[in-house]
DNA sequence: AATGAATGAGTTTTCATTCAT
DNA sequence: GATGAATGAAAACTCATTCAT
């Protein structure tokens, strides 16, 4: 599935994605505090640093940036995840370490995410595969990795075990991205990777040893 | 916290709760389709079934809608879950019916869930706290759950982990409504609860002896 | 000119009166608060001490309220000052009393004034009519005691000097009223009217003797 | 005090300017011949000339447009009045020449005055002072020109009388207005300046001759 | 390529008036 | 005669989008 295009005028690559990214800096801000529907494109062109004339210029409708920044935010989730993922050596606990690693990502880019997961959903039913295409993508890798350790051996585990828990792995991320309000209470980021860990690899590998003093 | 007053012009209660009654049925309907924001007070009116004056009768913004609908969905889902758990023994087996018992709640449910777990964002900040308080209580109920089982002493696990899990639990319930999209693909209610079960309670119990040999 | 009729489905005339200056009183207070078209016909009759249905058995429209209430300030001067002026020997003193005595009926209905000064240019075309004729009558009223004094011989002074002081006094009155804001600063009753009076007959009596030494 | 500022989105001054000048002009029509309440927005817009969004690119609220509208009035008026009072001598002659083209303005700007007059109280308790200020200081204009008599020795009255002379002047002003329905069946305007001027001087130079024959 | 003034369809909300009970 | 729920036309205001400069 290729990227879906999105329509500007003017002509020069450079300037276009320039512009594209000064944009969605400046709509992820927004859309943080005050959701998609409540921010208004003159205040988009704004945050962007010019002219709603010029804002049309590098898109055709409101829709679009919405788009634009959940693009961005999949892409950059993704490429970071990609990153850890291709050094990876399919043990258990390298599978601990990617865990660690995409919960590190989604609290580094807690506002994206939040703004991600509340305004997927106002996308057009044009836009919206392109974005749960990537999800998948995501998701996918997760499951690539578990699969790895399966195959290594060290796991014995059905394919649909695999698929269920990739997706735990993936929501208990962004969980802990739109949940803030309630777990930052209870947990510092570290606790949450770690007892988190503890629930998902326990189930794999029959430690049912959890207590309070595995924690510091 | 007491609830949310809405203010009413019209002062026979009854009809009152008749009306809004009429009100969240069409409402919920429209915003699953379009989200709230799309969404219009003559719309709400009509699918509600009277003129747009007579909404306003029963309502002050187009926000009070939206609380309406949130706080019936919480009710409605805390009251079915209450149910279950008056009754609840406190051994490991209860705990995984309970968990069935949601999960199946969600499915049934899964409309209204897809548009509270959209929306509730939508909610002013004056709003806001008296749904995540009801949220706070339902996940509290697990809590008592798991904790019950702990104090059998058919469970040993710490206090950060049952709050964890509880959460888990939830996230995991509203998951199959808001990710049906791909949970559907691969899983049938049935599958989806067994799965989780697996993975939720192998952790607790140490089989380690998940499989696809467990599964129909 | 006969009373503008203002149709009442209630037959029972004691009753179609008692209803109205219920609605009256209520309607006052509001008007002066808000004015006529800030004020709804659901504040008129639950000031009024009834129910909107029952408003509308008195009245056919909202701008009825209004005539009757200006009908009825209107009157209510005009009964006072035909009292006063019945026994009114037509001297140049019996003018000043009749002066102060009207700038007086206009301290105490200053509120009521107030409204009609704002709010006749409210009335429809079709009942204004109705209103003015009652203010012409009134400024009629001064231009026979000002017209008795001459025809005594105690004043020699033109038709038209006459009826322009008769508009005048009539206007100071009111002046009284709606400059509150300016006036009541500087002026007590007392003192407006002795000084409003120094200067009404001062140029007719050719005292020229204005001075401060004249006030308390 | 300054003037109270109305926002305007559009940053051009000169286009602002140019716009509300036709803003004011298309309003005054319609506040005098409907009132201001029951002029919509979009009349108003169309009365200028240009759509509903461009009005309000130019105000924020309809109060804004009876700001504006008011605001001009007044300025108007004042600036008519000031150009002739700079050049005025002080003495009793000078003072009537005051009156009758203080008079004189007021019958040009007819509408505009009636338009001020009835819907000055239609403005916010916000916005309210500004116009009065204005007021005060034009009958301010008046006191000074008496007390420069007074000072000339011409005259000799108290500074109370002084004060109220000129409320007075002012009103007899708006009145020829305000009241034409009446006024002008019986006086053409020069009339009415030549007798009004009778009876205010005539209070102050003690003539006490005051009779027909002194009209034409 | 950039600007920002202009547009008007569309939105929420109010409120005078009616009419069944 | 009294009530108050229902109605819907009309109002103020917003904002995505266009287009002349």
């Amino acid at each position: 599935m290729k990227k879906r295009e999105v329509h500007a005028s003017v002509k020069d690559e450079k300037l276009v994605s320039m512009r594209r990214n000064q944009m969605i800096k400046g709509a992820v801000n927004l859309f943080k505090e005050k959701g998609f529907h409540r921010t208004t494109t003159r205040e988009i062109a704004k945050a962007a640093g010019f002219s709603i004339g010029t804002l049309y210029e590098y898109i055709r409708t409101k829709e679009d940036v919405l788009y634009l920044v959940c693009d961005f935010i999949y892409d950059e989730v993704k490429d970071r995840l990609q990153n850890d993922l291709e050094q990876n050596s399919g043990t258990p606990e390298a599978l601990k370490t990617t865990i660690a690693y995409f919960f590190q990502v989604m609290d580094d880019m807690q506002d994206e995410v939040l703004v991600m997961y509340q305004e997927v959903k106002s996308l057009t039913k044009d836009a919206l595969p392109y974005v749960l295409k990537k999800e998948m993508e995501m998701v996918h890798m997760f499951e690539l990795v578990i699969t790895r350790c399966v195959e290594n051996g060290k796991l014995n585990i059905s394919e649909k075990h695999i698929r269920l828990l990739a997706h735990n792995i993936f929501v208990q991320g962004q969980m802990w991205g739109f949940r803030r309000w309630a777990l930052r209470k209870i947990y510092t980021l570290e606790e949450y990777i770690e007892l988190q860990s503890d629930l998902l690899l326990g189930s794999l590998y029959g430690k049912g040893n959890l207590n309070a003093t595995s924690l510091p």
